[in-house]
RNA sequence: GCGCCCGUAGCUCAGCUGGAUAGAGUACCUGGCUACGAACCAGGCGGUCACACGUUCGAAUCGUGUCGGGCGCGCCA
């Protein structure tokens, strides 16, 4: 409908223009917009307003012309001039119910776009180590992420989604030699648990279910753990003591059963992780290793390829990037001087390998403490010849936790945290689901663990989902009213919906599409949800003002025929956000 | 100190590419089920859009500065 008044507006500045009233290379920038007071019409356009300085006329003197050489359609049954000079336009109640014809054809498909073309674009997102289990503040990247995937796909795009499991380095070593610890505790083996290893209880089941697998086959005497180990805080350096532990461990069990104890904390609590998305709604396509980087030689290739290009200089027995030349603050050490690449290399590395791997786009969804990182990522992807603004960075501002007025301090390795599965066991999966993602990534967000449990049935998400169920409900139990709903009869009979409420519904409705594909250009499912409060505000409106069960066999068809096609909508909404529609609450 | 994000009603948040009288939810106050689901509806109360200056027909929106909050600035991961 709006590229429908575009058009006839520009329609109207071309007759103008050939009527000499306007400069032939007179350029109008054409928006129509829709009203939010009614006795402002239905659509408005400040095109007269944007024309009056290049016309050198008066913008009300505009839009009356515009409005005189306006084609006569049937959908325009009336324009008005208003205020400094909008033309506003009101549309007639056929062309306006035709949107439920739409839906009815279009059914889930109701929405769809084609604005990604077909594009390949992979979303990384949540990528939280394997050290522990989520907890809320990762929650908000997995709902984020998650709309924003489906977002994408129904907008057109080709969406593979990906979790980058950092399975390499120090932490995995340290979760290691913290599952072998209270493994070695369950054999009465004691041994003071180091203040920086993980101390969650989590790691005491590992132990547990490694021990019934491999018996005592780990076990080693606890002089032989601790002997010549340097102390711990607070008389010692922590670092040094659970690097000792570290390097304890993988001498005293070699290599293959080190490799024991690794896997089984990986496992255990990558497993984990991917059921509690699962339950959370999230599903991946692929996840990734990190050390599959190193096993497959691309650290090392992805530094040559810097090498190659020149960006790689020595120093200090270090090998630098270049990044300042790309504007980054200082230049980063990709390999150190004992010979071990950086984490920043296996970046480099895994970010080459995405769009190795053909992906026209690549968005990854970062905490916002990972903002540094952009700048020397797409320095390096600009340093191996890819175009940097193939990756496209969101950040999702962090969660701060309150209990009540309390602040809550999150830490894997403390052990203490609140899990998303806590959270979801208490609040529910479609209420945590819709908390997180409507607010929109950027904003920070206060979250009160008190008041999200205490006001878990004040979710506005039980608000959309209650005009579904009552629309499926009122469906369900008309047969035995005696009464009976037919489509058919329902859509030859559309001009009955005439009520002011029956028209601002289908108005809402018609604009989802477009909200759909203003969403997923701007990377915002946060719009979806807002969308669907206020389509349920519409239905609940109407629902309260008029009876859809009534003897007027046309006027009852035409009005449940309505009420079907929002449900439709419901539907499709809350789909892209992982949300149930439900049929009975 | 430098960089990124943010500041809108008592609270939690929307506000599209600059557009008409800045909107929801919640809290508080009224009213509405002997008719389709009251997890609902109708109405009321509530704002110096942090502050200042600028850009222009028009600024919550764009620009600069100030104040306030969050986060980041490692040969950690």
């Amino acid at each position: 409908m709006k590229q429908l008044v575009a058009s006839l507006i520009a329609q109207s500045i071309d007759n103008l223009k050939q009527a000499g009233t306007f400069d032939a290379d007179l350029q109008a920038n054409i928006q129509v917009e829709n009203t939010r007071d009614k006795q402002h019409g239905d659509l408005a356009s400040n095109v007269a307003l944007t024309l009056a300085k290049a016309a050198r006329r008066n913008p009300r003197e505009i839009a009356q012309l515009i409005c005189d050489n306006l084609p006569a359609t049937a959908e325009v049954t009336k324009t008005d001039i208003a205020g400094p000079g909008f033309i506003n336009f009101f549309i007639s109640q056929d062309a306006t119910a035709a949107v439920i014809n739409k839906i009815i054809e279009h059914g889930n498909d109701f929405g769809k776009c084609q604005v990604g073309n077909n594009q390949s674009v992979q979303i990384e997102f949540v990528s939280a180590n394997p050290t522990g289990p989520l907890h809320v503040g990762h929650g908000r990247g997995a709902a984020y992420g998650a709309s924003l995937g489906n977002l994408l796909s129904v907008a057109g795009y080709n969406v593979q989604r990906e979790y980058y499991v950092n399975d390499a380095g120090r932490q995995m070593n340290i979760l290691a030699a913290s599952v072998w610890l209270r493994y070695l505790a369950l054999a009465g083996i004691e041994i003071t648990f180091p203040s920086n290893g993980y101390q969650g209880s989590y790691v005491k089941d590992i132990a547990a279910e490694l021990k019934t697998r491999v018996g005592n086959s780990l076990e080693h005497s606890a002089e032989a753990v601790t002997q010549g180990l340097p102390a711990d805080a607070p008389e010692g350096d922590k670092e040094a003591h659970i690097d000792a532990i570290i390097d304890r461990a993988r001498e005293l069990l070699g290599p293959d059963n080190y490799e024991v104890v690794f896997a089984a904390g990986l496992d255990s609590i990558r497993d984990d992780i991917k059921d509690d998305l699962v339950e959370f709604g999230v599903n991946y396509d692929e996840w990734f290793s990190e050390r599959s980087l190193s096993h497959n030689d691309q650290i090392e290739k992805a530094i040559k390829k810097l090498q190659d290009n020149d960006h790689i200089y020595e120093q200090e027995g270090a090998l630098w990037f270049r990044s300042t030349a790309f504007g980054d603050d200082k230049d980063r050490v990709v390999k150190r001087d004992n010979g071990q690449t950086t984490y920043f290399a296996s970046d480099i590395a895994y970010h080459l390998n995405k769009f190795e791997r053909g992906f026209e786009t690549v968005i990854n969804i970062w905490g916002a403490d990972h903002h540094g990182y952009i700048t020397r990522v797409k320095a390096a992807l600009t340093a191996m010849g890819i175009d940097a603004d193939r990756l496209v960075v969101k950040l999702v501002q962090f969660a701060i936790l309150y209990r009540g007025s309390e602040r809550v301090q999150m830490s894997t390795r403390s052990g203490s945290f609140v899990t998303l599965r806590e959270l979801r066991d208490e609040v529910g999966k479609d209420a945590s689901r819709f908390f997180y993602v409507t607010r929109k990534a950027e904003q920070h967000m206060d979250f009160d663990l008190e008041l999200a449990k205490s006001e878990s049935k004040d979710n506005p998400v039980y608000y959309i989902q209650y005009a579904h169920a009552r629309i499926c409900s009122m469906i369900a139990k008309l047969a035995t009213e005696d009464m009976s709903w037919d489509q058919e009869v329902g859509l030859a009979n559309l001009e009955r919906l005439d009520q002011d409420a029956e028209i601002a519904l289908m108005q809402q409705l018609e604009l989802y599409p477009e909200i759909i594909a203003h969403a997923a250009m701007a990377y915002e499912p946060h719009q979806i949800a807002h969308y669907l409060k206020d389509l349920a505000s519409n239905f609940h409106t109407y629902y309260n003002a008029h009876r859809m069960k009534i003897e007027d066999v046309e006027l009852r068809n035409a009005r449940l025929t309505l009420s079907t096609a929002t449900r439709q909508v419901l539907a499709n909404g809350l789909q892209l956000l992982g949300v149930d529609a439900p049929e009975k609450m």
